[in-house]
DNA sequence: CGGGCCACCTGGCGGC
DNA sequence: TGCCGCCAGGTGGCCC
């Protein structure tokens, strides 16, 4: 899906496009009540005739994207694996997939919101004063623009999971999924098996700034587009052309070059890819001997 | 707590 | 061409 980069390039796509528009009506796929979590019975009602908030501007947390409207009302929506949002001057072609359509007006200009998602492993809810949360949502860890070093430390240090599993866990860190973790850690020089333990207050700062440069980056090019990502206005993002490791298993090392190639390992049932000759596995400090 | 499974779904791709 | 198995950007549950 959609991580942190491909949601935050659809949020700034939506900010620059829809923020002052009117909901005119709100259209419910037959088959949204099957999505990730059912929308509430009365989701449709809360959305029509209302505006977006300017006084909130749109926001995303981890992966969710958080759009909140006048009414104290707050439309999350999380793409899941294959979700895509679009937005269009015309009504969108008939889906069984289009899960949420919005039609919105400004100014008599007419354009559509579309919350498209085949696979429907991602959701849309409407997160209001009486239920203004979600477990999930609530549980989730910093932002990997904001976390400290130290901080991430702390949370590393008692865990013996590989260090790519951590980063995918986004009760630790917000917003990280499998591209990214594999190309944050082929930057930071480290390898994904090694021990989240195992990882020193140096290897946070460099991981940290490892992760920061390749999600600023992506953002820049709006995204990787695999499969099913696409910018707001329904074009491409352009950061899979930049990847150095992802989906690149027998290709040189864009680092240290042929012979070295980019391997890739099974964790956790998801594809890792690294250079085991600059990705050095880190080991856990060696339990003291027991005297004799 | 953690690892290894599975489930939830559709669709694209390569192999035969 | 067509079918089949495998794989995919996520998350959560269950069992050991």
């Amino acid at each position: 899906m959609p991580e942190l980069p491909e949601v935050e390039t659809i949020k700034r796509g939506l900010a620059a496009s829809i923020p002052h528009h009117t909901i005119k009506s709100a259209l419910l796929s037959p088959l949204a009540h099957s999505l990730r979590l059912t929308p509430s019975p009365h989701s449709k009602q809360k959305l029509e005739n209302q505006q977006f908030d300017k006084k909130s501007l749109f926001s995303r947390r981890g992966k969710y994207l958080l759009l909140p409207l006048k009414n104290k009302t707050i439309l999350c929506i999380h793409l899941g694996m294959s979700g895509k949002i679009i937005t269009s001057e015309t009504p969108p072609q008939t889906s069984p997939h289009n899960h949420l359509i919005l039609a919105l007006v400004h100014q008599n200009k007419k354009l559509w919101m579309t919350y498209h998602d085949p696979r429907r492993f991602g959701f849309f809810q409407i997160l209001s004063p009486e239920h203004p949360s979600l477990p999930a949502l609530d549980n989730l860890g910093e932002e990997p623009f904001s976390i400290t070093p130290d901080r991430l430390l702390s949370l590393l240090h008692p865990r013996k999971i590989p260090i790519k599993n951590a980063l995918l866990n986004q009760k630790i860190i917000a917003g990280i999924g499998n591209i990214y973790a594999s190309e944050a850690l082929f930057s930071a020089s480290i390898h994904p098996l090694s021990p989240s333990s195992s990882l020193s207050l140096q290897d946070c700062e460099k991981l940290i700034l490892s992760l920061q440069n390749v999600l600023s980056l992506a953002i820049k090019s709006g995204g990787s587009s695999l499969r099913d990502h696409r910018k707001s206005d329904g074009s491409l993002g352009m950061f899979q052309h930049q990847w150095n490791v992802y989906n690149r298993e027998g290709k040189p090392c864009p680092l240290c070059k042929l012979p070295h190639i980019i391997h890739r390992a099974s964790l956790s049932g998801r594809s890792s890819f690294f250079c085991p000759h600059h990705q050095k596995k880190l080991s856990l400090p060696s339990p003291p001997l027991a005297r004799p």
